[in-house]
Parts: C-alpha cells; sequence; structure tokens
RNA sequence: GGAGGGGUGUCGGAGUGGACGAUCGUGGCGGUCUUGAAAACCGCUGAGGCGCAAGCCUCCGUGGGUUCGAAUCCCACCCCCUCCGCCA
C-alpha cells in the first residue's frame, strides 16, 4: 500500500510510475475522494467537539439536580447528524482503501523500464552449464525411470500438478531442504521457522496476495484461511500490527513450508514435471530492516540464496525484473534462475524482493527508531532461499549420467547417509 | 465439540452510564539527594488523524446497536484460560 500523502502530494509521480509498470489506476478518482474525505471529517470532528462539551454540560446540570431537557433535545438532532456523517466517512474511506489496495508498489529508481520479461536485465552469470556427450533426459522421465517420483498415481490420489516423491526421490528433496536450512541458519544468521501453513484473510492482505490476488490461492470452505502461497506470509505477518524496538533491527527469519498455489490461467504451462505444482516446497528467507539499508540488505539476502546454488555447484544467473515483470507489492526484484537442461534455458528458481514500506503499511509493522521517537514502517524483504522442488529438478537434470542414473552433489551426501548416486533399479 | 471464566496502557490490575484516554502498582526516561551506585522523593512516559500552532477528533479484543452521552448496557464474531469430551 503506498502512502496516500504520497499520492496526495505528488500524484503525476505515481501516475508516471504506474505506466511504467503498465497498470491502470484510478488516481484522479481516489484524489477525488480524499479530498471529500478531509472535507467530511473537518465537519465532523466540529460536531462531535460540540457533542462533547454539552454532553458534559448536560451530566453536570444532572448533577446538580437541574433541568438539561432542551440541550438533549438539541444533542438528539446533532447525534443524527453525526450518525448520518460517520456512515458516509465509513463508506468514502472504505471506497479509499479498497483503491488503495490494488495500487501496486512504485519500483525503485534503479529498475529498468520494461514492458514484460523479455526486457528483464541480466546482471550476472555463476557456472558452466554441462556439456552433454549424450541426450539428457527431462527430470520427470529421470525421477519416474529411477522411480523416485510418481506423478501418475498422484493424479489419481489427488490431480494434476501433484507427485509422490518416493524412497531416494523423498530422501533428496528431505536432504536439500536440510542443507539450505542448515546453511542459512548456521552461516547466514536467520532464525528458524516454522510457520502455519494456513493463514487468514487479514494476513493476506498485509503481504499483498489480497485483494487482487485470490484466485491464486487455495481457500478452505467455509473459513477465513487459505492455504499459504509461500512462508513470505505467516513470516511476514509474524510481527503484523507491532511496534519493534530499532535496536532489533535487522531481523533475519528462514521459513520453511509447503506452499500451495491454485495455478490459476496457467493451464497448458510446464503441465510435466516438478516445475510448476500445486503443492511445493520452499525455504524462504524474510527480513525486516530500517528503511536506510533496505538495499544493501536486498544485495545481502540475494547473495545468500545464489550461495545455495553454488554450494550444489548448479550453473545460474541473476536478472533485475523489469518495470513490467516486478510483483505487485516489490519495489525491485532480482530473479535467480537455475540452468535446466530440458527446457535448454535459465529457470526460475528464486525470487528477492525489496518491499520498502508497502507490506508494513499494509500489516501495521513498525519500529521506533529511538526510545521515545515516533514509531516508523519496517521495510521488508524476501527471496526464496530457494526453491525445493526446483532444485531437486535440477539436480536431477544437471547431475544426470548416460546410464540414467543421478550424482548426488558433495554437500549432501551427509545429509544422504553418504548416498552418492541414485541408480536406477534400486 | 460442551460448560464456565476472561480480553483495559510495557506488564500487573482497578474501573458496571457523565468529572475516565482511563485510579493504582510496575517497568522505562529525566531530575533531586549521594564520592559513585542503590534506596527514597519529584516530574515525564500508549497509538493514530487534522492543524503552522494552540488545540480538536478517534481508539479500552473486533464489528454492529441502545443513549443527549458507552471501557461500562445489548447483539454477533474472534482470541485466550480452566474443566470435560476427542484426538497426534
Amino acid at each position: 500500500m503506498l502512502d496516500i500523502r504520497l499520492i496526495r502530494s505528488n500524484p503525476d509521480l505515481v501516475k508516471e510510475a504506474m505506466a511504467k509498470r503498465g497498470a491502470e489506476v484510478p488516481v484522479d478518482e481516489l484524489l477525488d475522494l480524499d479530498a471529500q474525505r478531509r472535507s467530511l471529517l473537518t465537519e465532523l470532528e466540529q460536531k462531535k467537539a460540540q457533542r462533547n462539551s454539552v454532553s458534559e454540560k448536560i451530566g453536570h446540570l444532572r448533577k446538580a439536580k437541574e433541568n438539561a431537557d432542551h440541550l438533549i433535545a438539541e444533542m438528539k438532532e446533532l447525534s443524527e447528524e453525526i450518525k448520518e456523517g460517520d456512515n458516509q466517512l465509513r463508506e468514502l474511506e472504505q471506497k479509499i482503501r479498497d483503491i488503495l489496495l490494488i495500487i501496486p508498489n512504485i519500483p525503485h529508481s534503479s529498475v529498468p523500464v520494461g514492458k514484460d520479461d523479455s526486457e528483464n536485465v541480466e546482471v550476472r552469470r555463476w557456472g558452466e552449464a554441462r556439456e552433454f556427450p549424450f541426450e539428457p533426459k527431462p527430470h520427470w522421465d529421470l525421477g519416474v525411470d529411477l522411480g523416485i517420483i510418481d506423478f501418475e498415481r498422484a493424479g489419481k490420489v489427488t490431480g494434476a500438478r501433484f507427485a509422490f516423491m518416493k524412497g531416494l526421490g523423498a530422501r533428496l528433496e528431505r536432504a536439500v531442504v536440510n542443507f539450505m536450512l542448515d546453511l542459512h541458519i548456521n552461516e547466514h544468521g536467520y532464525l528458524e521457522i516454522l510457520p502455519p501453513y494456513m493463514a487468514n484473510g487479514d494476513s493476506m492482505t498485509g503481504t499483498g496476495q489480497l485483494p487482487k490476488f485470490a484466485e491464486d490461492m487455495f481457500k478452505l470452505e467455509g473459513e477465513d484461511y487459505y492455504l499459504i502461497p509461500t512462508a513470505e506470509v505467516p513470516v511476514t505477518n509474524y510481527y503484523k500490527g507491532e511496534i519493534l524496538d530499532g535496536s532489533q533491527l535487522p531481523i533475519y527469519m528462514v521459513g520453511f513450508s509447503p506452499c500451495f498455489r491454485a495455478e490459476a490461467g496457467s493451464a497448458g504451462r510446464d503441465t510435466r514435471g516438478l516445475v510448476r505444482m500445486h503443492q511445493f516446497h520452499k525455504v524462504e528467507l524474510v527480513k525486516f530492516v530500517h528503511p536506510d539499508n533496505s538495499y544493501d540488505e536486498l544485495e545481502k539476502l540475494t547473495a545468500n540464496a545464489e550461495e545455495v546454488l553454488r554450494r550444489l555447484e548448479l550453473p545460474y544467473r541473476v536478472v533485475t525484473l523489469c518495470t513490467g515483470d516486478t510483483g505487485f507489492s516489490s519495489a525491485k526484484t532480482y530473479d535467480i534462475e537455475v540452468w535446466m537442461p530440458s527446457y535448454d534455458r535459465f529457470v526460475e528458481i528464486s525470487s528477492c524482493s525489496n518491499f520498502e514500506a508497502f507490506q508494513a503499511r499494509r500489516a501495521e509493522i513498525r519500529f521506533r527508531p529511538e526510545p521515545g521517537a515516533k514509531p516508523e514502517y519496517v521495510h521488508t524483504l524476501n527471496g526464496s532461499g530457494v526453491a525445493v522442488g526446483r532444485t531437486v529438478a535440477a539436480i536431477l537434470e544437471n547431475y544426470q549420467e548416460a546410464d540414467g542414473s543421478v550424482t548426488i552433489p558433495e554437500v549432501l551426501r551427509p545429509y544422504m547417509g553418504g548416498v552418492e548416486k541414485i541408480a536406477p533399479g534400486k
């Protein structure tokens, strides 16, 4: 959510930013509603001040056993007006909030202007894509042939875009999770969080999934509970409505959770394999930081996510998303893309964003810079550290051998009980 | 799921229709005293909105309602605690 005061004082800046994103936003309507709200508020406050002082007077008269009927009659009328005004005000505020909640964040000045993902800018590359002396298999064939992934039975038991992981496949997934968590906890200084896997509508609004992206989520019937699309939701909302002590910042948290996504509108895309599932695991990095250094924190967070791929020795690149491709709540996003041989291109495996005060304002997460000072909004950041299913897919594909086996990356072997290879027929 | 109790400021805990944005204690900050510290004493100490300011308005779990006036009365919902049931 943007600060209404910014929109009021600098509407052109906001319009320009929205144009860069390709977003249609009714700024003028908003300003008109805001002006109405402000004049109504002034009028109402005057009336309330009068009501308060006269009501007090009535109290005094009553105590003194004097007659106050004429004042009461007068106040009855004023009260009616106030009630009506309050209703109008509530309506206006609702309309204003409804609009504010669908306005995306303003892109940071360093974000390249562009219309879609074709205009994202590569900032660095790491590792070399392996040359295969044989035709590499896609991970879904490898997984099925090795007997470690079963898509077909998942289709029977649940439906499309689900999978069973079996045997060493399940173990590999678990190893990847533990490796990532240990790295971020022990070496990068994050606090481990195991969050709830459902969150209420208010939390979903806080991080920006609602109201615009309801169709992307699974909702429990008859409840205000949604399956989380990412641990970002529960972990960021952990401090919802709170005022933190400035000395606590920065706060680093790493949450592991399954993620549930309806994938509405992606019918026909990535229908095979582990890349686009209704349920997948993700290790998510979340930061609450001082506004002055949130961009340094974004660089560090991205580096923390990259470290996962370096240790797994998976080739990747980092791109800065352009204005048209940057997510709704984000001011700046780096995507990390891993090399996927079957796609013959890089595939997104992490998305690292600085939301500045956008989420903090929605979720009311503030900090007090100094004892006694006024609270300010924190800046929130998050990034996948990284997506587990896609990591497993990338390992299978990049580490496959001509005989259909898959070598386990060195760093994962301790987590696999020393297993070095997953071979067919085992 | 059933029965009962409860949600008030950092925390504890008063307050059952008007002088209560809220007694008191506690914690925090500042000061007096002291060689220093502790103790004692004095003062300050929630959030938000509008305003240059003075000041005004709103907020006692949330949302409605009654009333000239609501922390206080009524209704609904949420959360917490205790007991029972059921489970992992």
